[in-house]
This record gives C-alpha cells, structure tokens and sequence, in this order.
DNA sequence: GTCTATACATGGATAGAC
DNA sequence: GTCTATCCATGTATAGAC
C-alpha cells in the first residue's frame, strides 16, 4: 500500500520537522508531535530510543539536508547566476507569505538555541550548514574562479537568507527577503564581472 | 549607595535579558532568573505583574535598544564608512568568541522562537528591528544620497550580521562573521561609489 | 511492537505569612 | 512590599498490559 498514510515513524518524524521549525526546540513538546502525527506517546520512544534530542537531531540533518537540496534545484532553474539568485530570494518570498510566516529555514531556530546548551544538536546544525556553504561553493565555482571568493558568497548567500528570514518573520513582511535578494544579486554580479575580466 | 548592589528589579531584568539571549524564551525558566538574579521569585511578579511575557517584552524593547545604540556607536568609531563596516564586523567576532560563543544578537533566538507563537513579542521584536533599520539608514544616508539605497543597506547590514551570528555560534567560529564584514563592505563601498559618481 | 497509564521533574503562576 | 510554600499544568521519560 504504497499510496496509504505514511508508516508511524515517518509521521513522527514529519510531525518533529513541522514543530522544530515553527515553535523551535524547547517549544516544541513530544506529547505535541505524538498527537500531531497520530500516533501512541509510547512510539516515539520505540522510533526514537535516544528521546527528544535523538529525534531531533534527525530531523535537523534530514531536513536541513532536503532544504539545502531544494534551495540548490531553485538555483539551478535559471540559468544566469545573478537572475537566478533574485529568483530564490523571491521564491522564499512566497513561500514564507504563504505558509503565514511559518515556514523559513527550518533548523535556524533550533540552531540558535542548541548553540550554548546542547552540543550534539549544536554539532548538527553545524554539519548541515557546512553542507550548504560546500554545494553553494559547487554552485558559484561555475562562474567564479577564485575558490575563496566562490566560498565567500556561499557563505554569504546563506548568511544574507537567514538574517532575511528572521526580519520577514519578525516583521510578517516580505519586504526583508526581496531586498536581501538584490543585495546577493548585486554581490553575484560583482564577483562574476571580476571573474570575466580577469 | 549609588556603588552597591543594583536592586532588585533592575538585577532581574539583567538576568533575564541574559539567559534569554543564551538560551531563548522558551529555554528559559522564570526560577532560573530568580535564582540567577539573586531574588525571590514572588519578587518577578511584584516587579512584573504580566509575569513571563511582561518580563519578555521589556528585556527585549531594552536590550534591543541598547544594543543598536552600541553597533551604532561603533560604526561613528571609525570614520571611513567602510573601514567601518569591517571594523564592527571584527568586533562583533572578537566579543563572540571572548564570550564562548554566547552573546550574539540579544533578540535574535526570541524573535524566531515567538514569531509565530506569540503576537505581543513578535511585535517587540519588530519594533526594534525596524529601529535598528531606521538608525541604520539615517547613518549610511551621510555617504548614499538615494534613502532607498541608504535603507536597503540598512536592511542588508543586519540581515547578514543575524545570519552571521547563526553561523558563527553554529560552527563556534569567527570566520562567518569576518567574511560577512567583507560582503558588506562589499556593498557599501559600491554604494559610495555610485553616490559619488552622481 | 502498539499503545495506555503513570512516574517524576520542571514549567508558570499564586496565596498568604511576615 | 519581601519572601516562602504551594498549586496545577505540562515536560520528558518509562513500565507494563495487550
């Protein structure tokens, strides 16, 4: 029954991705999850011997991993670096606007409050945006041949689109995204000019 | 004694706007910051009758005001706006790791933990963001003649100063933060130019 | 191996002694 | 008006019936 509900693991673990990113860790209660994946309290501890943190730090590498994957294919459907960055920024845009301002980058808070107390979570979320600062450093590599320079709008394309995300959030306002967008496009076409001169 | 112990109420703030920016909202229990605070805990709601919330929204309109005012005078430090720039970037590393990864951005983790959970944080914390904007513009309108240019610089210089922060604590390394100041000095250096030119 | 009941700690909040 | 003791809900985690 492949087209049936999702097996009890799954929904559990869906449920945890949906809570982590919306209410952050210590907002987020396993009563909450089990209830809001229909399933037995007791079948997070069967799933999840580890408790809380195990559960968590699987859906911080699952789901960090997937956004990172989507966010790559949004860039990748257009062709021209610059275009294709003002392109995802307002992608997000959207997104955020239409999820009523819930659905941003879906480890960022937990990352922020994982940092000085939980260092397994804290270590994940690390690995995950180590994972994206190497695939955007992939990405720009195409049309920048400086690898410091590929590796510096990585990181600063991922550092301008959480600090967007916490602005949008905050504000219930898309405005943050859309200038965030234009201010990466604007370092982009720096990058790629120098690049094309050289 | 203006020297002694500050009272009472002021003690609980402090521990307060502490534990928040470490540990979030959430994380943070009001017995903690009695404890912390060195104070009764029927004391929190003589002081702040609307109890975890009321203590919330203050911490955050104070502390967030605070730190604006603290940025901002680091940037008028240095008078070459975009040494500036690289300038607060470096200074904001160097506190970051002074302090074991811990004091970033004082709002930051509430923001996302109450943007879609509680209306009356939320709107703190965008009160102080869009203070922040504001100061922000009036400062790089001395150098960009365009507000519109000036507030979208504004705009880009905490976005990626909060998603530096995100990386930063993350990874517990400064070069997220060293790089961001190079993006927007990036930026603003272009910026100038353009107001320059014109 | 799915699910219910419960243990035990901690959460925010309050009452009332002094 | 300072402080202690306590209330009740919720938190994580576990035991054990089926």
């Amino acid at each position: 029954m492949a087209q049936g509900q999702p097996d009890t693991r799954t929904r559990i673990e869906s449920a945890a991705t949906a809570l982590f990113r919306r209410n952050g860790y210590s907002g987020t209660g396993l009563k909450r999850i089990a209830t809001e994946a229909q399933a037995p309290f007791g079948s997070i501890y069967h799933f999840f011997p580890g408790g809380k943190q195990q559960l968590a730090e699987e859906t911080i590498r699952t789901s960090g991993a997937a956004y990172g994957r989507m966010v790559l294919a949004l860039l990748e459907s257009v062709p021209d670096p610059v275009e294709s960055v003002v392109h995802a920024f307002e992608a997000a845009a959207d997104d955020l606007a239409a999820t009523d301002y819930a659905d941003a980058c879906p480890i960022a808070t937990v990352a922020l409050e994982v940092a000085g107390t939980n260092e397994v979570l804290r270590i994940a979320t690390a690995d995950v945006f180590a994972g994206w600062i190497s695939a955007g450093e992939e990405w720009f590599g195409r049309w920048v041949t400086d690898p410091d320079e590929a590796r510096a709008l990585a990181h600063s394309m991922i550092m301008i689109l959480e600090g967007a995300f916490v602005l949008s959030r905050a504000a219930r306002d898309p405005e943050p995204l859309l200038l965030a967008g234009r201010s990466m496009a604007a370092l982009v076409r720096a990058a790629v000019g120098r690049a094309g001169e050289g």
